[in-house]
Order: structure tokens, then sequence, then C-alpha cells
RNA sequence: GGGCUCGUAGAUCAGCGGUAGAUCAUCCCCCUGGCACGGGGAAGGCCCCGGGUUCAAAUCCCGGCGAGUCCA
């Protein structure tokens, strides 16, 4: 066991007389030119040296820096890629954004699986990091938007094989010369610069790295990725021990905003980065500063810079001693500043969503989606608070332009229909609020804690929000100290059962070689000759039983890609087995039979062609149908899963509002126009660099496929990666017919769909259902939609007249004219009357008697035996009581208020007897 | 992918087992020279859909559809 301090004594070093040293202040190690020096250039160790005293020639705006760094490393050998969307989740799962440039190779390059698209190679990759959202604008130098200047080399250990590169490009030596020449080359002082060593470890790698520090500033971060996890490695890193790899890659980090603001020396890194934003901005919220108020702030800036902040919480606690430094008041300070990193974090949200929204990336309540929503939100409340009112989507227009996107439209849309969203939900929480508020003044209690939690995380209203509001009306809020620990708790329970995936079972199939799979060769075979190489009776985890067997070669589809497996049938001369389920499990194709064709036979096996013509027909439609959408919805619609069946098919895209009729119209037509264009539908194996290059990462809609060759399908000018079986031309789908559209959740539009045959069997479905509507209503088919109207229409008014004319029924019985039996009970006329009819009737004939006065007893025996009991005003007998007691004789319950109450029971024989007994009931009331 | 909330008049929402309500908007009348305001009146509801529980469901339970929101 051992750290990894040889690592870093590099000839580099050596012969250019670097100390190795370390750091009287914080320990650290770090390699220098400078003998004298004593700490390591890093805060708090040291402070900020290059603030109106620029450490490099000349100032670079963000642009230039780019270029200057990206053209140093092509004149060094290097190949510059375009950068990867910020949108990671497009060409890997296991994250949502991009964070570094490494990522644009993870997993399969830096394991070795795919080369990368050049090597060496250099790239300034745009990145988005949320966790720094809280800082940005108040630290002086945290950004979320940020760009990765990057050189990367990929490098394989001599003699071992089976990588996607071999041998070294460089290592240690090499990168750090590298970093010294650029340094010199822009004028640095390179007797100020340190290299701090500090190993790196991420996601089950790890190796040894190094800070570059100057003035203050960390530069760059120079990566050795060469160590990769291990119970029984020689290496000892935080916790873990490590043991080096087969591949070992350069991974370098270059902070494009912090070179452009060090070669300014400007006092935050916004002024430096895009400063005609922050001068719109600040001329948009009129913050206007004397020039005592500006030095101050200057000033101000610079001793932040000094300063060991690292987040939000340090700047609050360093603006005292600042604000003492300047010799001005806290409240002072704080009112010219606040306004200003306000500002500044505008600055950075609009680029942020720009980024984000420029790859595509749709606002939604999920995924990416949300965390894009998440930003606009924050940067529409910044700039309520500090008085922006230029629209939105013209500031993220603003940096969409400076970045180059092409959808700026889009994006504006984007942006215009979410602020809208906001803007209503916003409303609705302060309607909720107020009203909320109202009630708890009434009873003169604060909102309680649970309300508060309640109303964000159902809701989506602001603490902040709902004290404002509250406080208008005089309310008080008990604000818990610890608010979003109570909404986490909340969500504690929901974790807990999110674990216990079935751990995939062991096959028991290892050593088999990989299935030859025909369907690729020709997708129209559907039978074909082949050997059993292996067939397993299935376990007891399989209740459905049955037989693994496992082919030489097939013909059969296994499941995959959102199609279906193929059925058939694997014959010998004494036996046929149904296939009744298709898997493909690593390279080997497993076919579950019901019975068992023999080890070793020859088979003829026979697809089961209509269902496989008809997913090939849904197959390619799902291809058609998402070009289609994405011709009439935007170059942002992306496909965010998709099923295709015998009967249908659907598509879910992203999307940010839902479609409407005439969208959805639209992209049936351009559907069916390429389907009758009979396009053909190629494929094509390609190097999936190649691949990316020349179609870009929009291959990708039905997943992120594994190895170095992907397989691409050309239908007509639509290009996916995609591995499902295709007819040969569009013209073969047969008629597109879309059959509806609904949300699947917020920036998911589900279209479902029918092709070929079944796109025949569905309109002729929907005709059916016409035609026998057309039948009910007596009328032809074109009539219905007409007739439907006036009949509903004639519905409703007929349903009012009848009220109409129940009410003065019951007015004519209360008078007198259709009998009933008058009794006096205590002073007070009541009426017992049989009344069969519906609970309306009886209720409308209780009201009328209650009308003149009179105590109403209204039985019926239509529908059970039911009651209703009406008392006028200011006499002492409890409705609910009498008619409890009336239902309890014909077998059931009642009640209501004193004065109105219904009720009933099964027992309609009891009913006359009942009505009878009703006098002798009110009587007992009274007493 | 998971949690939570909400679907009632054109709009905003009460009602939360027992006769469907308020405010605004709409229409009519009064007041005015006219308008705003004010006063009086009318019209406007498959209480989202489908099951279940109950004598009785807008109300409770289950499922679906739709909307919102928080978190991965």
């Amino acid at each position: 066991m051992s750290g990894l301090e040889e690592e870093y004594r590099l000839e580099y070093f050596e012969t250019n007389g670097f100390y190795r040293k370390q750091c009287v202040a914080c320990g650290d190690a770090f390699w220098t030119r400078d003998g004298d020096r004593e700490t390591c250039g890093e805060p708090p160790c040291d402070t900020y040296g290059f603030i109106d005293d620029p450490g490099f020639a000349e100032a670079y705006t963000l642009e230039e820096m780019r270029e200057a760094f990206l053209g140093f490393f092509e004149e060094h050998d290097h190949e510059r890629i375009d950068p990867y969307p910020v949108a990671a989740n497009r060409w890997r799962d296991d994250v949502l954004l991009t964070q570094a440039s490494i990522y644009d190779f993870q997993p399969l390059v830096t394991s070795g699986e795919t080369p990368p698209p050049a090597n060496p190679l250099t790239v300034s990759q745009p990145c988005i990091r949320m966790q720094d959202i809280d800082n940005v604008g108040k630290t002086g130098r945290h950004t979320m938007a940020f760009e990765m200047m990057a050189h990367h080399a990929f490098n394989a250990r001599e003699g071992v094989e089976g990588y996607a590169y071999e041998g070294e490009v460089y290592w240690k030596e090499e990168t750090v010369a590298y970093c010294e020449e650029l340094l010199d080359e822009l004028g640095a002082d390179l007797e100020e610069v340190t290299y701090i060593e500090d190993p790196w470890v991420g996601g089950g790698n790890a190796g040894p790295a190094i800070e570059v520090i100057y003035r203050g500033l960390e530069l760059a971060t120079l990566v050795f990725m060469s160590l990769e996890r291990d119970p029984d490695g020689e290496y000892e890193l935080k916790g873990d021990s490590y043991s080096p790899m087969d591949t070992y890659v350069v991974d370098t980090g270059y902070g494009l905003e912090r070179w452009t603001w060090l070669s300014q020396g400007t006092p935050t890194v916004y002024e430096a980065i895009y400063p005609e934003m922050i001068d719109v901005l600040t001329e948009n919220a009129g913050i206007e500063h004397t020039e005592e108020e500006a030095a101050i702030v200057h000033d101000a800036a610079r001793l932040a810079g000094n300063l060991d902040i690292d987040d939000a919480d340090d700047v609050e606690a360093a603006r005292a001693d600042i604000a003492a430094e300047l010799e001005v008041g806290l409240d002072r300070l704080r009112g010219l500043l606040e306004p200003l990193e306000s500002v500044y974090a505008i600055a950075d949200h609009s680029r942020t969503l720009a980024y984000m929204l420029g790859d595509g990336i749709v606002p939604s309540n999920v995924g990416t989606g949300y965390l894009a929503r998440m930003v606009l939100r924050r940067l529409k409340r910044l700039a309520d608070g500090v008085g922006v009112d230029a629209p939105l989507d013209e500031l993220v227009d603003m940096q969409a332009e400076r970045l180059g996107y092409a959808n700026r439209d889009t994006v504006r849309e984007v942006v215009r229909t979410e602020v809208e969203k906001y803007r209503e939900t916003l409303a609705r929480g302060e309607r909720r609020v107020e009203s909320l508020a109202e009630e708890y003044a009434r009873e003169g209690q604060p909102i309680p804690a649970e309300e508060l939690v309640e109303l964000y995380d159902s809701h989506g209203i602001q603490p902040d929000t709902v004290t404002d509001i509250a406080s208008q009306r005089g309310v008080d809020v008990e604000t818990p100290d610890d608010f979003y620990g109570l909404v986490a708790k909340r969500h504690e329970s929901e974790r807990a059962q999110t674990d216990g995936e079935e751990s995939a079972s062991d096959t028991g199939l290892e050593g088999l070689p990989a299935t030859e799979r025909l369907y690729y060769e020709d997708q129209n075979r559907m039978e074909f000759e082949a050997m059993v190489l292996e067939v397993r009776e299935r376990g007891e985890n399989h209740p459905e039983g049955g037989y693994d067997v496992v082919l030489d070669q097939t013909m059969f589809y296994p499941e995959g890609g959102g199609q279906p497996a193929d059925h058939g049938t694997l014959s010998t001369d004494d036996v046929t087995a149904s296939v009744l389920d298709v898997q493909l499990v690593d390279d080997v194709v497993i076919h579950r039979t019901d019975v068992d064709p023999g080890t070793g036979e020859f088979v003829r096996g026979t697809v089961d062609a209509e269902r496989r013509r008809r997913h090939m027909r849904h197959h390619t439609a799902t291809h058609i149908v998402g070009h289609a959408a994405r011709q009439v919805l935007g170059d942002h619609i992306r496909q965010a899963g998709a099923q295709k069946g015998t009967e249908s098919a659907r598509l879910d895209v992203r999307h940010y509002e839902s479609v409407s009729h005439e969208q959805l119209t639209a992209i049936e037509r351009r559907a069916n126009d390429l389907v009758m264009a009979n396009e053909p539908v190629k494929q094509e194996w390609l190097d999936r660099n190649e691949a990316e290059e020349r179609h870009g990462f929009d291959i990708y809609q039905g997943g992120i496929p594994e190895g170095e060759q992907v397989r691409l399908i050309h239908t007509g000018p639509d290009t996916q990666a995609c591995g499902g079986t295709h007819v040969s031309y569009s013209g073969e789908v047969g008629i597109i017919k879309i059959l509806g559209t609904e949300r699947v959740q917020d920036g998911v539009v589900r279209l479902t769909y029918a092709a070929g045959e079944a796109a025949v069997e569905a309109v002729q479905r929907t005709e059916r259902r016409l035609d026998a509507t057309a039948d009910v209503l007596d009328v032809s088919p074109p009539a219905v939609p007409e007739t439907a109207e006036r009949f509903f229409e004639e519905w409703k008014a007929r349903g009012k007249r009848i009220e109409q004319l129940q009410s003065e029924l019951a007015a004519a019985r209360a008078s007198g004219a259709t009998g009933g039996e008058t009794v006096d009970v205590g002073g007070t006329t009541a009426v017992v009357q049989r009344v069969d009819g519906g609970m309306e009737q009886l209720r409308a004939t209780a009201n009328a008697l209650v009308d003149e006065g009179k105590l109403a007893v209204v039985g019926s025996g239509d529908d059970g035996a039911q009651f209703v009991v009406a008392v006028p005003e200011g006499v002492a007998v409890d409705a609910g009581e009498v008619v409890g007691e009336l239902a309890r004789r014909v077998g059931g319950g009642g009640g209501g208020p004193a004065d109105f109450a219904q009720g009933g029971g099964p027992d309609t024989g009891a009913l006359e007897d009942t009505l009878a007994d009703a006098p002798e009931v009110l009587r007992e009331q009274l007493e």
C-alpha cells in the first residue's frame, strides 16, 4: 500500500529547476520554480494577485481565449473536435448534464471499448454544474455554465491487446510541458505558477492530478486517470484501494472563463466574460453608481477575492469585514452589492438556459427538463427582484446568439411558453396563500410549518412568497429553521421502496458462441435452417416453463428497441416447437419454446410472417412519424420512448406544450407524404465516431447502442441508430393513421398510430362506431355531430322542464288537491303523504308543504322505501330524528339537518304501515 | 421513475355524506344628459369519466383521464 508521491517526480520538474515544497499554511505538497516560496499559492494560503493587474500580456475576450487555447493545441498536433451537447443523457444514460470534457468520452472510450474521435484531441466543452447555483453572482468567480477547455490523450499499455487504441500518445511529462508552454506564450510569469499535488478520485477511477495555480487562481487541473478500484490494489486513496488499469488517459480541464478573467483582471469573472450583457442588465435595472460608489463596489470585489470565499455563506460572513475595511456601513455595502449580484446571476442563468435549450432540452417536470425549469424560474425571480424588465426570451437569446445556436426562434418560443406557465403557477399560488392567510387571520393563528411545507412541495410556492403575502394581511408565519429538511423528510418513505430490484439471474449460457443474426442480412426472409447448440429446461424462476433454445444462427428477432419478439416455429422431422418469446442475452439469442427440439438437431425455423410484418411496418412508421413530428413541431423533438405492436405503435416525444389537432393532422399528412414518396429504407453499419460526426447525436433516438459499430437506418431524409427490423421501401408501410395524442407527463407527448393493415383496421373500427351511432340517432353518418348536439341540447332543456313541472306538481299536491293525511301535531299541521316518485319529487313536495307552513312527511315506494321529512321554521321537531326512526322501520337508515332530512330502506312492504305510524312518531318527537 | 395536491357556473373558488353556492363576467330593469359607480332581477352546472361503499356520493374508496408541484 502506498500513496502516489512517486507519481509526481517528473523529469520535467527536475530539468527545469523546480522545487518540491510543502505549504506552510495548509501542508499540501506543491512544485515551484521559486526557491523562496513557502505557500501553495491557492486561497486561503495566498490571495488573488491579478485583479487590476492582469496576469497575461494581453486582455482576451471569451471567444479570443477559446481560440488561443484550441489553436495552441492544434499547433501541437491535437485535432480540434466539436463540443458535445450539454445534455449528456443524449449519449450516456448515467448522468443528465455534461459537467466536464471527459464526460464526452465516458464510458466507452475511457474503458478502451471504442476509439476516441481523434487522439490526441482538444475541445472546448460547454458544461453546466447545477450544484453551484447558489454561489453564482455572489462569490465573484462561480458560474453555473462554463466551458471546460481540454486536451486529452488516450493511452494503452504496451503489449496488452483488445483495446480500441494502443500504445502511448503522451503522458505526464508532455502534459505539464504543454501547460507551461501555453502559459509562457500568453505572457504569464512562470516563477509565480505553482503545481499542487492533488490526487483525483471519481466514479471508480483514480489517478495522480495536479492543480495549476497562478496568482491565486486555479487555472487548470491536470488529471492522469490510470487507476481503478480494486480491493487488492497497491494504492490507497480516500479510503479505497486502487490498482493500475490497462488504459490510461490524460484528462485536463482549463476553465475558459477563468483564463479570460485572469487576462483582464476585472473585479469579478462576470465582467470579463459577458461585459455587454452586464451593461445591458445594469442599465435596464436602473443601477447607477456615483464615482464614489463605483469605487466602493470595485474595492469590495477585490477584497472579496482575497478572502477564502467558497460559497454564498462565506460571502455573507465576509461582508462585515469588507465593510469595516472600506469604512462604509454594512447596510450600504449590501445595498450596493446585492443588485449587482443579481445581475451577474441573471447573465449566467441566461447563458445556462441558452446552452440547455439550444441543445434541445425541453422544460418539464422530469430529468434535464426539470433542471431547465428550475433555472428559468430562478432567473425570472432574480430579474423581477432587481427590476430587470426585459423579456427573458430576449436575455436568453442574447446569449444564444453569442454561442451561435441555430434554433434561436424555438428557444425564444420555449422561454415565452415557460415564463407564461410560471406566471400562472405564481398567480395560482398567490390566490391559494391569500385564502389560507385569511383563514388563519380569522382564527388569529400563525400559518403553521406544515402548511408551508405543503405549499412548497405540492404547489411550488416558496416560503418567502408566503411570508410576503401573509404579512400584508397581518398574519405570522412559523418559518422553521430547517425548512428544506422538513421537505426532504416528507420524501423519505418513498426512498425506502425504490430498492429491491431483481438481480440479473445467471443465465448459465456463458461460453456459447454469439448467435449469427440473419434478420439483419435479409429482413424479409421468414424461413431458415439452423443447428440447435443448447437446450435448457427453464427452471422454477420461470413459472411459464418451457425450454430455452440456442441456435447457431437465427431469423427470429429478439425483443428490443421497443419492438416485440418474433413468434413462430422450430421444426425437425419429428417435432415442431412453438417459439413463444425471443430474448437477446449478450450476443446469444435465446428462443423460448414449448417443447424440446433436441440438442444437436437441425431445425427448420419459420417466423410468424404476419406478426413480423406488422412489427416492421410499425417500426419504420415510428421513424417516419418521429421525422414528421420534428418537421411540424420543431428540431427539439426527441424520442422519449416507443413501443411497437401488431395493432398499433406509440412514440413519446419531448415537447413543451400539448399537440393541437391541427398539428396532429399536419404530422399525419407529412408522414404519409414520406410513405407515398416510397423512399428506400437502407441499413448501414458505421464506425460510431463517424456516424456521430456525419449525422450528429440525434441518431440516438431509440437509446444508446453498445459497441464500436452502430447500425444506421436511413428512411429517406431520416437517419437513426436502430437495431430493429424494417421494410425495404417506405411505401410498404402503407397508410399511417394517427389514432390519438396524450400528454404522458409534462414535457412529454405521446403519439399513437397504426400502419398498414392495422391502420386500415383502425379506420374501419372508427367507421363502424360512427355507423352504429348514426343508426341509433337514425340519421346518416355526416349528420351525426349536428344531430348529437341537438339531442344533447334538447335533453338538457327537457331536464329543466321536468324540474319545473315537478315543482308545479308538488305545489298542487301541497295545496291539498291530491290527498294525503293531515294531522295535528302539537298545534302544527302535519301532512303525511305517499308520492311514488324519485327523491327529487319527494323533496319538491316536502318543500312546497313547508312553504305553506306545514310539517311534511313524504314517502315513496318507487325505489325501495324512501322518506323526506321537512319541518317549518319554529316547530320543535327534529327532521333527522324522525327520518331515522321511519327509515329504521323499513330496514334502512337516514338523517340530515333538523329542518330537512331524508332516508330510506329496502323494505317497501312496510312503507304503508310506517307512514300510518308517522303521526305517532312525530308526537313522540315533540316530547 | 417516485411522492404530494387539485378537477364544481364563462373565470376564480366555497361546499367535503343529507335541498349545488359565492364573487367577477354576461343579459334585463332602475338611477344618470351620458359614462363610471350604485340598487334590483335573470340566465348560466353530465359537480372530469367509470366502478364500488351507503337508505343517500359533488363529498368516502378503487381505477382511468386531465392539470399542477416537489424530488431522483
